[in-house]
DNA sequence: ACAGATTAAAAGTAATTACTTACTTATGAC
DNA sequence: GTCATAAGTAAGTAATTACTTTTAATCTGT
């Protein structure tokens, strides 16, 4: 991976996140990365190429943390390591998630493994909860977790930790 | 309003709904009315402007909805009737609601004003049950909601009412 | 130092974009 | 019936799009 792939990577990913995939020209891309838009077409060959190694790199960078969930037994422990992603996300994660969201609402959704991972485990918490349904438990949550997520990628909020605490205690964690 | 605007709006509403904002040229949307491209621009003046007669439109017609639950006083029945939305939306609605949450992800949001009338009667619901912190768990609410627009139109399930207890049962409504 | 390959930029391409122009057709008031 | 206004179209416009091709710079091994 040469110096000008991760400046172009970079570049991408922070327009893709704030303006929309359609809504970013490549050339905007080759701008900002300070590099000639041709490179962009050289090294990803196309402009949805460009995407898919940002989603591909995305997950790569999200596995140890879905891995480290996995890896936990207690339900609770599962459950509260969950809903606190959207509250642990760094600016790189955050560009990440925004683009898988945003993604979601212009048709081109390229199913994203980790978010079945996740889901399954949740469900697997919720059995071993002893829950009559757990797959509507589980449904619900991730939801909640799809809420989370809207509320700290497009809100951005300062109270996010009080928040935080309230959906704990809605599940009693 | 002659048959021939209806008729760009209707098909405008859904081609942003299905393929985003961004994403849908007003070709596409004269062919799909059949009608001139000019004409778009004879009523609308802009791709912009047509975009905001969609949306007073649909807050227009999101009007009486959102008096019926402002005139109501008792707090449990405020927050049932409001986190019943996303699964009370004919197709018309959620083409609606899915134009202003896919627009959030794409930087033009031009603040709905419906949603600010919407929480504020949460905020009030809340206080009037004694919650200690009435704007924190209206916070929480209003994001559990969102969740569950995002899980209505983006997954469209067929479980919808399943989840819906579920969540009712989270607030003990 | 020099041929050959790689890496990059510059300058294209055809197609598509939002939007205009110039013009025709319907509508209604007097 | 005439005349002003609104509704409608077809054929443009310049700018921008994703992508290609050509040309120049920079390595690399000998």
């Amino acid at each position: 991976m040469t110096e000008k792939q991760e400046k172009i990577l970079n570049s991408a990913i922070q327009l893709f996140a704030k303006e929309g995939y359609n809504a970013v020209s490549t050339r905007s891309i080759a701008h900002k990365a300070g590099v000639s838009e041709g490179l962009i077409f050289r090294h990803f060959k196309s402009k949805k190429g460009l995407l898919e190694s940002l989603l591909k790199i995305g997950e790569q960078r999200l596995e140890k943390t879905i891995l480290s969930i996995e890896e936990l037994t207690h339900p609770k422990v599962i459950l509260k390591h969950v809903i606190s992603l959207p509250f642990n996300m760094d600016g790189n994660q955050k560009d990440f998630w925004k683009l898988c969201y945003s993604l979601g609402w212009q048709i081109e959704t390229p199913e994203l493994v980790f978010f079945d991972r996740l889901k399954n485990k949740v469900i697997s918490a919720f059995k071993s909860l002893g829950l009559s349904d757990a797959h509507t438990e589980a449904s619900a949550f991730m939801l909640i977790l799809d809420g989370a997520m809207v509320y700290i990628l497009l809100k951005n909020p300062q109270n996010a930790f009080v928040i935080y605490e309230a959906l704990l205690e809605k599940f009693q964690l």
